[in-house]
Parts: structure tokens; sequence; C-alpha cells
DNA sequence: ACCAACGTTTGG
DNA sequence: CCAAACGTTGGT
């Protein structure tokens, strides 16, 4: 199956019909999303010659849901924080896919093998080009890798993706820094603390890594494709 | 929360 | 191999 992101679910067909520069708007925001998926694309290449978005093939549902993310209007509505149960987590959050029921093999791995979280969430994993680690890397990762994966034990199937260490974004104010302060704890705690300087420390990297399943890529695809599901969108062409 | 220490990953 | 620095653990 070919992920489409279709001007219809976009721009909800009954809704107030698009102005041009809603849909702009919408380009710029989706073309910004797909290029930190490592998809280049510009907003003009989404509009067509009246400015409407048009249908976009896109080469995997990370991309869709990336691109859905970025337009959707309530993809950035803060979850209801209501006490949610420490659930067994798995199961439950991905039962709006089972629900959905069309979740292609490659959406249904990135969701549901999720092992709880990986860094960076929506530019990992599926729909890039391979990682390519050609060399020797690839082994140490490999073993070293196995090894932590023994330790862990609970709800992991054997042999899944092992946790990728986060980089940091680059362009945050600390991550513009170049010069260790040399005063902090990390600075003067350097031989033992292996600990960047903590002026220069990413904004991102002090957050708590994100999963997947809680990130607003993927809630905006389980939205997306709960609204299809029940017929919300128009998706008779996909 | 902060900190120290260590193990580990990662790119060069 | 090596340096940088992220993740984790344990102590406070
Ligand atoms: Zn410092
Ligand atoms: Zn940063």
């Amino acid at each position: 199956m070919v992920p489409y992101l279709s001007r219809d679910a976009i721009l909800p067909s009954h809704g107030p019909l698009s102005s041009t520069d809603i849909a702009s708007s919408k380009a710029v925001s989706a073309a910004h999303a797909l290029l930190s998926c490592g998809l280049p694309v510009t907003p003009n290449e989404m509009l067509g010659p009246k400015g409407m978005l048009l249908r976009l093939e896109l080469p995997s549902m990370m991309h869709a849901a990336a691109a859905a993310a970025a337009i959707m209007p309530h993809a950035h509505l803060p979850r209801p924080k209501t006490q949610s149960q420490p659930q067994p987590q798995g199961p439950t959050q991905g039962s709006a896919f089972q629900l959905a029921g069309t979740a292609p093999e490659t959406i249904a791995a990135a969701t549901m093998a999720d092992p709880g979280n990986n860094g960076g969430g929506m530019t990992m994993g599926l729909g890039g080009p391979a990682p390519v680690s050609t060399d020797s890397a690839a082994k140490r990762s490999a073993s070293a890798t196995a090894m932590a994966a023994g330790g862990g034990g609970v709800g992991a199937a054997a042999g899944s993706a092992a946790k990728k260490k986060r980089k940091r974004c680059g362009v945050c104010p600390p991550c513009l820094r170049r010069l260790n302060c040399g005063e902090c704890r990390s600075c003067k705690n350097r031989r033992t603390g292996h600990q960047i300087c903590k002026l220069r420390k990413c904004e991102e990297l002090k957050k708590k890594p994100t999963s997947y399943r809680s990130s607003s890529s993927f809630r905006a695809f389980r939205q997306f494709f709960s609204y299809a599901h029940f017929g919300l969108w128009k998706i008779s062409h996909w």
C-alpha cells in the first residue's frame, strides 16, 4: 500500500472551503515536517496552479504521519492529562489501529513493535533509506544491543529494535555554544562523568525521551485513521 | 532534583 | 583506535 496524504484528507471536503492561504500555510507546514523526515519537498510542490493542496504520494506512512501532524488542527492539543492508569500500555494504545483495521504492515511494525520509546520519534526507523552502517560498527552495535536487550525482559519481543541514542538538535541555544564553560559540574567532572557542559546541554535532550506512541505525529496519525475508519474523511480513491 | 561514576554508542 | 557525550544507576 502506498500511503497518501490526500487533499481530501487534509481539507475536509465539506468544511469551510479552502482559502488558498490556508492551503499554502498547510503546505509550508507539511513541507517542513517532511523535510525533517528526510524528504526534501518544497511547499510549491504541494500546491497546484490554483493554490490548492495537491494529493501527494509519500514514501512511507511515517512521512504521512509527520505531515499529518504538521497539518491537522488537533495534532498539538494537550493530551487529556487525566490520571492515565499505568495500564499495559501496549495493547491499549495499539487498539486504535486494530480498530482501523487497515493498518499496513509497515505501520503495524512501527507502532506495535515500539519498545516504549525511541529517541527522536518520527524521524527514526521506517521510510528513509537504510542507515547503512557498512563497517564494523554494525557488528559492534549488534553485539552491544543484544546484551542490552538481555537485561530488559518485560514485554519486549526478542531482538526488538534497540533504543537509539538521541542526538542533539543542533539549533537550540545550548547546542550553539561551542565552548565548555569549565565551571559547571559536568565540566569539573569531565574525566569520570562523561557529560557535556551543562550550558551546552541540548534543550531537546533535557526532555524526557518521548515514545513514538505519545508523539504528536503518532497521535495525528491515529486520529487521522480513526476518522478514516468512521468515514469522516474522503478516502474512497485511496 | 542534582550529582558522580560507569557503560555504551557514535562518528571520525 | 579514540574522543565526545547519551543512558543508566545509585547515592544524596
Ligand atoms: Zn560547563
Ligand atoms: Zn539542542
